[in-house]
DNA sequence: AGCTTCGCAGGAATCGATTTCTCGGTCAAG
DNA sequence: CTTGACCGAGAAATCGATTCCTGCGAAGCT
């Protein structure tokens, strides 16, 4: 039986032809290779592969290298498998931040899929940072990841080199524009309209609104949606007296709510579209002792261990997890190779699921 | 100038003696490797390598090697290096459950360091499973990941097969018994010590407490100091009557604050050793329509957006993403080759730097 | 001037797996 | 009985970077 042309690494072979281990060496520990197990079982390392990776390799062989494998413990090195292949088991997950806890609903939704496919998932916190961003698909693109989902934290995400190499590429919550690619996304504008409404079916008057930054898409349909139930009910009143720009975090929901406070004829009830925001406009409403009754609330997005609700104000759940879930497997059906144009899948917002399970 | 003596990927030089780009290749958008820019700065692969990597190599070429490294836009291929030095540039942190703030806060912390070390971030979610952390192990041991940041979801993780490769791990917010590992704690008894202090200031009677599971050293630790304080109030009282263990969950704080409540002579407050209990045992007290002025709370650790605080609660904020830093520096420490026995850290609870800066 | 030393760049081996190519052997058809 | 197709395993190239080793040339020393 012909042995390797390497000498298995941690074996000496140059001036004593016999092989023995060098327990002292460097190497003490380490993990066995492909070339090991292929001298235990008598074979070549290309067979070795080929049972590894299900080729056919007649009975007998392929008997005697999975015993070996088992015996010698083996798992191939993913590090030299990537560098052969050219692609990895692992996915990105880029997210705005890791400190909102609808983001790490996501990130539950997209693991337990990749998981259950066998990838690794690789979390990444932009920060809501263009560059940090930029970055991390670099990063992406330089580790060979099989495929990447990416909350942009930007209108232009820079994708076009990883792009150009067809790594697989689904936005999820954002949508991206000019760009072909992917995506999954929240009715926003149905959300923001049932809040609305359920205020208003509350027995509120003058329901206003606190949304995100003009330039965000969500934040933008989201004021749609309110604007266009408030504008059924004041038909005569300019929308844009009642609706704020913040910034999607606490502080800015805090500053808007105060200054919805000072209008003129103020509104007695607020949508906010996100959890942050509402969190902030709660705290003005309590710093002025405004009680849900003179006040009521509606929050787009939820706040685990009911804090909102328990304010009394109108929580709208969003399907974090089901988002991740259908944005990885999206993912998952062009890494394997899915062809077709860039789909976009919008899911409903009362619950059930996401895409039809297969 | 002689050529390397490979061709760089995507150019045949077969029959062809002139070299010519061939961009309908399978190769096309991919990324430049060391032997294009050698062979545009005209010198070795190994040149390059070591401008690249700093070491000496004299003017002239290190400039040529610079300049051609800019125009291709070249950036080493971080598997072919992992493959070659051993090695990565990658942490893993495996922390239990990714919906919990405080150790979101935690990986805050770690990757703070981490970047700014030029270190990439792993993020795995053990979900409290011992399976699933052992998986990651192995992940992080194949990867070749540089080091481990572990909170360890049960008593023995299964560190031996890392440590024997002599990658470093360090333990956070839980210690590993009977293995050699650095870790970077908090003073739970101190902490769990203050919280029942507190409450006993504030004027209540008899303060009791809800911990975690029996088998888990924080749990045990902030019982311990809670026990301290109460013993020192009722000499002649077994406090084991007023303590309950919980599963650190939220269903677990609820039940066990309903199993107080009907404890004879009840408590009349409550020291709750962490947040998701603590949510728990307020969903019960306002079930049960008891307000915060009957029955006092103090809770570990801290829950954004201020819930608890409006509640009435004592909240004892912990250091989480100083404790990630503490540990993410520690272990670029070892990474670094630091020597000596397993360093065990107990950051103080005030706030206040977690370790000295450098 | 001759010899050693030293610095530095290139050649080639190496990391560990995959994959193409090659070739010996088997079987069927002529 | 010979020849061609085919099957399957081994040999070797390959992925892209690092690093050991060799050797050239310049500088220093006697």
């Amino acid at each position: 039986m012909p042995l390797p042309v390497r000498p298995p690494r941690g074996y000496r072979s140059e001036i004593d032809i016999k092989l023995s281990p060098d327990p002292a060496g460097p190497y003490a520990g380490a993990m066995p290779t492909i070339y090991e197990v292929a001298s235990l079982a008598g074979v070549s390392p290309a067979t070795v592969s080929r049972v590894i990776n299900g080729l056919p390799v007649s009975g007998a062989y392929a008997e005697r290298v999975r015993a070996a494998a088992t015996k010698l413990n083996f798992t191939p090195n993913p590090t030299a498998r990537r560098l052969r292949r050219r692609s990895s088991q692992v996915l990105a997950l880029i997210i705005p931040t890791i400190e909102n806890p609808f983001f790490t609903s996501l990130a539950r939704g997209v693991e337990d899929v990749a998981q259950g496919a066998g990838y690794s998932l690789v979390l990444c916190d932009s920060d809501e940072r263009h560059d940090k961003e930029s970055t991390y698909l670099d990063v992406a693109l330089a580790e060979h990841m099989a495929g990447v989902v990416l909350v942009p934290a930007t209108n232009h995400p820079r994708l076009a080199r990883l792009l150009e190499r067809r790594t697989p590429v689904v936005s999820v919550d954002r949508s991206i524009r000019g760009t072909e690619v992917d995506s999954v996304l929240l009715d926003n504008r149905e959300v923001a309209r049932s809040a609305t409404e359920r205020l208003y079916a509350r027995g509120f008057r003058r329901v206003g609104c606190i949304t995100g930054p003009r330039e965000t898409e969500t934040a933008q349909q989201r004021a749609d949606g309110w604007r266009e139930v408030f504008s059924r009910h004041h038909p005569r009143t300019d929308p844009e007296r009642y609706l704020r720009h913040a910034d999607f975090r606490v502080a800015g929901g805090r500053d808007a709510m105060a200054s919805l406070l000072t209008t003129r004829r103020r509104p007695d009830a607020v949508v906010v579209t996100n959890n942050s925001m509402t969190v902030g406009a709660l705290e003005t409403l309590q710093r002025e002792r405004i009680s849900p009754a003179e006040m009521g609330l509606a929050c787009l997005g939820d706040l685990p261990y009911s804090v909102l609700q328990r304010a009394g104000v109108e929580v709208l759940p969003l399907p974090a997890r089901s988002l991740g879930a259908a944005a990885a497997r999206l993912l998952l059906d062009r890494i394997g190779g899915a062809e077709g144009p860039a789909q976009r899948i919008v899911l409903p917002i009362g619950g059930g699921p996401a895409i039809p399970d297969r």
